[in-house]
DNA sequence: ATTAATTTTTAGATTAATCTAAAAATTTAA
DNA sequence: TTAAATTTTTAGATTAATCTAAAAATTAAT
């Protein structure tokens, strides 16, 4: 402790956390540079200087782990992504579209007192405008079971729980087409050469959606 | 345009301002270098990129002054830290005196769309927790009323604190002759025939200006 | 199981921001 | 009006983050 992260470490420590999330292999550095847009020599040194502050576990040539300490500043840079995230679009009539780039800003801001009050000013939500879930304080994380519209099979039904990712191309798409967080959605046929769907819509009725935007979206398991 | 400004070349703009409000002189390379807590050999040389990019003037050994594009630089930072300052007290409960650090992150955030929406989302307040006036989306700072330079008479004094329009003529114009707002000048001389004006400004001396000039200077009216 | 392809690391430079020490210019004072 | 004190600048290094090019290790393919 006592150190505090640079933009370029905490930057590094979100994107380990992010590519990680699936994690039966560890992070590589291709993978990093890519998502960091940069270069592999770069995250290369980067990433020893990381596993120096013991925020990543490394071991030449076999890719990187967070450790405890990692993972829970990674929860935190996302906490105040998300919270951020929620005053853009709740208070300051952001769209959904709009909000990735400022937040990416706002999330390293250091203050936990700001965090935290800021969460109580927004009523601790549990969700940002895409869905994803907010850690609290102590970095825990409550995400209930969703599954990926394209994985779901005719005559189906789920609620629209949250989107893949923030592109503002997919997000202002789904705009103009109606899609948005807490919608009823029902497979109606699924094209097996494609993987393209029909869907109902509460009001809109049925509307056709590409494999490229089915995989984006999230629905909740259970319900 | 197109070149934003890093983080440390925001600070040293900012400092030049707020050294600068009482302006008897150009602002010393030690001034700077004891207000951003660094040697005046690191001043030396960011002063020189900074007069290279048009945001200072500068001359060895005689400080340095912020052009006009400098001043609007100031003045963007300025309205960002006073109007998050107004946020995090207003909204987020905290007192005076807790919320100089965290703006001083918050108003290196780049994006004009979040301060004017922060700007209508707290009622586009005119001062801060402190007292001091919050520059509008123009720059423009409200220091109460104000009367123009022509009608002021000899040994008048006064604050330079807007110029009622802006063509870019008039601006280059009286950014080669080192007029900017938050001066102090003082009439020392009026040409009957003409209405053109001998006044004192602080480093300059005395320098002569014509009526075309002087009915574009607003000066404060009481202070 | 060698060879080929890919991935990762090292080596050596570069840029921005900083420092210390020394030189140069300006200001103050005797 | 010279000399002393102060301020400012230059010269030369340092650190963090980055790059390109080349070497080394791992993985894939014949």
């Amino acid at each position: 402790m006592g150190n505090s992260l640079s933009l370029t470490e905490e930057n590094y420590i979100k994107a380990i956390f992010q590519i990680g999330t699936t994690p039966e292999s560890n992070v590589s550095t291709n993978a990093l540079a890519d998502s960091l847009q940069t270069k592999p020599a770069t995250v290369s040194d980067m990433i020893k200087k990381l596993s120096h502050k013991k925020l990543i576990f490394y071991e030449k040539y076999k890719g990187v782990a967070l450790s405890a300490s990692g993972s829970k500043e990674a929860l935190k840079i996302i906490r105040k992504h998300r919270l951020w995230e929620v005053f853009l679009v709740n208070h300051l009539n952001f769209k959904w579209d709009q909000v990735h780039e400022i937040a990416e800003q706002l999330e390293h801001i250091k203050s936990s007192e700001l965090v935290n009050r800021l969460d109580d000013f927004l009523g601790n939500p549990t969700i940002d405008p895409h869905g994803d879930p907010i850690p609290d304080a102590k970095g825990r994380v409550q995400l209930g079971p969703s599954k990926l519209l394209s994985e779901m099979t005719s005559h189906e039904k789920g609620i629209i729980v949250g989107v893949k990712n923030e592109d503002p191309l997919l997000l202002q798409h789904l705009d103009k087409i109606n899609i948005r967080l807490g919608l009823q959605i029902e497979v109606t046929e699924v094209n097996d050469f494609d993987q393209s769907m029909q869907v109902n819509l509460p009001d809109l009725g049925i509307i056709f959606l590409s494999e490229k935007i089915t995989s984006q979206i999230l629905i909740a398991k259970n319900s």
